[in-house]
DNA sequence: CTGAAAGCGCTTACAG
DNA sequence: CTGAAAGCGCTTACAG
């Protein structure tokens, strides 16, 4: 089947090419007669402007990339980047947007994915995720002056732009909710600790924590995995002093750890509270249902994609502070039982 | 930033832009010791050529499409398609493809948007996923003579090649495991009925639970997603005749059916024992862990990927079969205590 | 082995 | 409001 090209529509209209880009594109220079009849004609014999063509005349390549600098297994298992990936995809189809898709080995060959993105031009701009402080790929994009932004902060971020989300919020109101309970020895179970969203949730939990005069709180890092959310919740019920309470950085962790604790004899709520970050689905599906710090990450999606279309299309943009994660207290969650 | 061209890379390198394609693209027409020249001049102004000129002069988009038709919430949720989607990426990265991924409410939604790839020359093929039988996307793509790879059958898939997995050999290995265990009333948990691997898992279970003799054989469909598997879960468990075994069609209606057992009184494996399609992580985290079907789902995609690329190429490509599912044994299933 | 040139299908000033 | 033309950056026959 040939594919038809401008030329075709123009030829049938009985104009030119030239009026049929400005007719397809909204442009000023056609009627609205000869507009509509154009478009009539364009959707008829099914034609889209070739984005090849249309990207190599200076106009945009209408798409833009994710690179996602994590291994297939925690891909996978973590419902956060596919949702968060249906959200950035809902927002930019409805512009006709496109979005390009790159899993990387690590931040090096992120940031040559993106000079390859930038001398293809084959994307508009990028989002960037799992932002470090410190993070090279900030001023590697801006020397490339590629648009971007960045999902997470707030801060690091340079001169790009960002959505983030007040994590220090949500783990202080968590924090607060397990002090009013009766907890007085909290534990955490982080994610990587390179990550700048690790750091500020560590940050939050120790300055909530000595405030509260909770001098058993402990923090033990991670890295996303089922196996080491049980190692790390191993560990922590083992020590002498063991927690009462344990907060999961994402709930893939939680489900293991409140795995170990019922393999350990524990019982769940009246020995161990658990909490876990990012309530999807899974959290509802345990026994007891896990209590978790939920938000809309498929509308964080969407804005990050808002934004980056906003900064592709010039306009001044900044930090977008979006939605706070917040509580919702399930079955894993109840006063210490005295000992 | 000004991005180098073909013509920066030539003027360094003292040839003309035609020697510069020739010698990025491995064509002969340059010398040895020039093709090397160039490759060096071009690695070092950080020279990429532009997609989107590479396209339109009649070469490949370097692009190959993705159109997933299920809501954010199962996406989300299931393991499987992030699998997927790494191997894909991995197997394509290799080869300088990009993947363009684009979420779509339907079937005939996602007709329009391999018209409108086609039609934009952005995509140089596709892959189709959850295969029905009828499926009207086959007849359309072979329409659009655009490449394709249907990620399912085997059957139902026209002239466009395929890469499938037996899954009615892994249905009966596993009824067969559980009738070895003593089970006669064995029920199973399905997908969503339209789909062909569904229908196909369907079938082997009636054939296979005849041929064994067990007559309390019975399929319940549901949708992928915790809340349907724990509904029909809870529906069949308060049968007279409730099963001994379920099987369920994926991990996340498996785990959901495993706390509504534990929320029943039921033992599992001593009262009930289950098994889960598609052995992700999940599968291991919680107690007991799942018996479950599993296969390297990652591989299946770069599969996948490289019979897309073949096709792309023009090589004659028709049906792989991919390995075939194996049950792996764990916690969740065990002879019935007698009643 | 190399160079000059046409052409891919658009967009966008520039004349009319 | 419309048409003719240049130009984006490649690839690929076609002469030399």
């Amino acid at each position: 089947m040939k594919r038809p090209t401008i030329a075709d529509v123009a030829r049938r209209a009985g104009v030119s090419k030239g009026a049929v880009s400005y007719a397809l594109n909204g442009q000023p220079g056609v009627s609205e007669a000869t507009r509509q009849r154009i478009l009539a004609i364009a959707a008829e014999i099914g034609y889209s402007p070739s984005s090849a063509a249309r990207a190599l005349s200076g106009a945009t390549a209408n798409a833009v990339g994710l690179a996602l600098c994590r291994p297939a297994r925690t891909l996978g298992i973590e419902p956060f980047f596919m949702e968060l990936i249906s959200g950035i995809e809902a927002a930019l189809s409805a512009r006709s947007y496109a979005l390009t898709l790159q899993v990387v080995a690590d931040q090096e060959a992120e940031i040559a994915v993106y000079r390859r993105w930038w001398a293809e031009r084959r994307v508009d701009g990028v989002f960037v995720c799992d932002l470090r402080t410190h993070d090279p790929r900030v001023p590697a994009l801006e020397t490339l002056q590629l648009p971007a932004v960045v999902i997470g902060g707030p801060g690091h971020t340079g001169n790009l732009a960002s959505v983030w989300s007040d994590d220090a919020a949500a783990l202080v109101e968590t924090v607060e909710y397990l002090g009013a309970l009766g907890h007085r020895r909290i534990a955490r179970v982080g994610g990587l600790p390179s990550l700048l969203h690790t750091e500020i949730r560590t940050d939050a939990f120790d300055q909530v924590c000595r405030r509260l005069g909770l001098d058993g709180a402990v923090t033990v890092w991670s890295d996303y995995t089922g196996e080491e959310g049980a190692r790390a919740t191993r560990r922590l019920l083992s020590s002498a002093t063991r927690p009462t309470a344990i907060i999961y950085d994402n709930d893939v962790m939680a489900i293991a750890g409140l795995s170990v604790a019922q393999e350990m004899g524990l019982s769940v709520p009246g020995d161990l509270s658990l909490v876990a970050w990012d309530d999807s689905p899974l959290c509802q599906l345990v026994h007891p249902p896990l209590t978790a710090l939920g938000r809309d990450i498929p509308a964080y999606g969407a804005h990050a994609a808002r934004q980056l279309l906003a900064v592709i299309a010039g306009d001044p943009v900044t930090g977008l502070q979006d939605e706070t994660a917040h509580l919702t207290p399930r079955g894993s969650t109840a006063p210490p039982r005295e000992r």
